[in-house]
RNA sequence: CUCUCCGUAGCUCAGUUGGCAGAGCAAAUGACUCUUAAUCAUUGGGUCGAUGGUUCGAAUCCAUCCGGGGAGACCA
């Protein structure tokens, strides 16, 4: 610790101050197991037989089995009773009771092992590794009588108790902010939250197994693009130093994919995270996944088929059934799924038929229905908004939408039949988009044009409008042929299937504001010497982990005043609180 | 960006019309050799998200800010 720290605070009082009483009983322990002998973090493997899922599924059929278990897992409960106790572990199957007697814990005289280890300096949340054998108890839960154990990890911060009885959960631990920024803690205590993710990992092994039957070949693409292309949307920016150029994250890899086919491949695909620099909520994070593929030689007819096929195999797979439980509704994911052109969609939930109106005509009737217009709508983008205000919320069971308007699919090609519309489908699901597919548009002369009205609708003032690709329309003026493409929203689909309400459930690590966290402070000079910045409140700053004037700049101000100050408070500081003003003539 | 609800002990939550911060679980100490939300006894623990204001007095009222949830705007 640097020099001016200790002069703010003695280490001792300073450790003390926010390490919670149940922290420092922990630490504690770790410290008497270390001198008992007792390495509490031991370097070598564990070997286990069993895990606990597998016992309480065989066990029960043949009493001979599991005589001589080596198990491992974190400790989650304890009802000790003197000489004897009972417990459970977890492991990554599941959990399994354990019953430890002290004079088979201990044989001999030295009783250190039970009464002092496993009575005293164990707690609910340490990993111990066991040996011992499978029975029944009096009550006739199947339990492992403990003949040894070994301290695997100890574990230095308490754990939130869910208590369960009877299938009520007392004291869920459930505060979506402390369930999403600290996952781990989630996942241990919250089984039906690891149970999520273990499907989300199913619905993308059964697609990948469906899609390398069908013989495509998975691929990967850039992430980080010159031009972003490909969907619109707007991108994430970053800078390239040795380049010296701007680069954007991707929003989708369609175009380098389509590159692809005209380079030979039948059929490529790839799992991709895609970003997109918009709003987040309930539906959209940051960065998402989206699996797209393409094919060449078919057309959107094709690859409805294929979608059909794909998601009942996927729901057949993780569940065994086609009809799965999603909020209030059963859906059926059953072939074949209806199919509606969007006019029709548009004409069966308004009983207007706009198929044949013209913008102004559409204008009146999108605000007739409440939808915000503005000058730079074209008309294909006030259809689509027509369909999003009164259509798509209504379609719960999985439905086919085809023929979109041409202006808002500047990359599918144009109807073999009718005029003003593409070659494009999307699948709807509990009332919201889950893919988007169309015949690829692989006339170079026609792509051309498409991106040049993309210009114009631009210079409208809509900023998701696509950028012209040059190299891309090179590539199509090679020949790419006939393709169907398809993109599937990852999380969106896996929101369905596992019945999540919200995207956040369906992503380990969802995007959020960054928490405060303190940092341990090493022994370093403090950086903010030659600043006005009071040594108090630089000690502050490092432990926030702001640890340069120009990091300093960079913070959010108010935020920065509120981080100050709470740091202050929990730290019981001896210095004045601080005022805005006074953090503003620091960053001048 | 707007509206709205929320932020109190490690976790889940109470906290009346402003009047000395509460409970259950968890923790500590002790008792208990088949418990299972184990039980019984005793004990410790929070300055109420931050700042400022109103007041004799603020967890409580007001303002601003921070963080989160929900709805909307936006967005395939």
């Amino acid at each position: 610790m640097g020099s001016y720290l200790v002069s703010l605070q003695p280490k001792k009082k300073f450790m003390s101050i926010q390490l919670s009483d149940q922290e420092m009983f922990r630490r504690n322990a770790l410290e008497e197991m270390r001198n008992l002998g007792i390495e509490p973090y031991p370097a070598e493997t564990y070997a286990i037989n069993a895990t606990s899922k597998e016992i309480l599924e065989k066990f029960p059929n043949d009493n001979s089995l599991y005589q001589d278990i080596s198990i491992a897992g974190r400790i989650m409960t304890r009802r000790i009773m003197g000489a004897a106790a009972f417990a459970e572990i977890q492991d990554s199957s599941g959990r399994i009771q354990l019953y430890f007697k002290r004079d088979d814990i201990c044989p001999g005289e030295d009783k250190t092992m039970y009464n002092t280890v496993f009575k005293r300096l164990l707690d609910i949340g340490d990993i111990i590794g066991i040996k011992g054998y499978a029975f029944y108890t009096q009550m006739g839960e199947l339990t492992i009588h403990v003949r040894e154990y070994k301290v695997l990890c100890k574990s230095l911060k308490p754990l939130p108790v869910v208590k369960e009885k009877d299938d009520v959960v007392f004291d869920a631990f459930s505060d979506p902010e402390q369930r999403y920024r600290q996952r781990y803690v989630d996942l241990i205590v919250n089984p039906e939250v690891r149970d999520i993710f273990i499907k989300r990992t199913r619905i993308v092994n059964s697609m990948r197994e469906f899609l390398n039957r069908g013989g495509y070949l998975e691929v990967e693409t850039p992430v980080l693009q010159p031009l972003y292309g490909g969907a619109a949307a707007r991108p994430f920016k970053t800078h390239h130093n040795t380049l010296d150029m701007p680069l954007y994250l991707r929003i989708a890899n369609e175009l380098y994919l389509k590159r692809l086919i005209v380079g030979g491949f039948d059929g490529v695909y790839e799992f991709s995270k895609d970003f997109r620099n918009e709003g987040m909520d309930r539906f959209h994070n940051p960065e998402f996944t989206q699996m797209e593929l393409y094919v060449a030689y078919k057309d959107y007819e094709w690859m409805m088929n294929l979608v059909e096929e794909m998601v009942e195999k996927i729901a057949l797979d993780v569940y065994g059934s086609t009809i799965i439980r999603v909020g209030e509704n059963d859906i059926d994911f059953k072939r074949p799924w209806q199919r509606f052109t969007m006019f029709e969609a548009i004409e069966h939930f308004t009983s207007i038929d706009i198929s044949m109106m013209e913008e102004t005509e559409l204008v009146a009737v999108a605000t007739k229905f409440g939808v915000n217009v503005d000058a730079s709508m074209g008309k294909g983008k006030l259809i689509d908004e027509i369909f999003g205000e009164k259509c798509e919320p209504y379609l719960i069971q999985p439905t086919f939408i085809t023929d979109y308007p041409v202006e808002m699919s500047p990359l599918a090609k144009k109807h073999r039949s009718k005029a003003g519309l593409v070659e494009r489908f999307e699948a709807i699901c509990n009332g919201k988009e889950i893919c988007n597919s169309f015949s690829e548009l692989n006339d170079p002369i026609d792509q051309r044009q498409r991106f040049e009205s993309q210009l114009e609708l631009g210079k409208r003032g809509d900023q998701e409008s696509m950028v012209l690709d040059e190299d891309f329309l090179r590539a199509l003026e090679y020949g790419m042929p006939p393709t169907a493409g398809l993109g599937i929203g990852i999380d969106r689909l896996s929101m369905i299937i596992t019945n999540s309400p919200s995207i956040q459930e369906v992503l380990f690590f969802p995007q959020m504001r960054p928490e405060v966290i303190e940092a341990h402070v090493s022994d370093s000079a403090n950086p903010f010497q030659d600043t006005v910045v009071p040594e108090a409140w630089a000690s502050i700053l490092v432990k926030l982990g702001i640890g340069s004037p120009s990091a300093l700049r960079e913070a959010n101000i108010n935020k920065l005043f509120n981080d100050l100050n709470g740091m202050r408070k929990k730290m019981k500081l001896d210095v004045a609180a601080l005022k805005i003003e006074e953090l503003k003539t620091w960053v001048e």
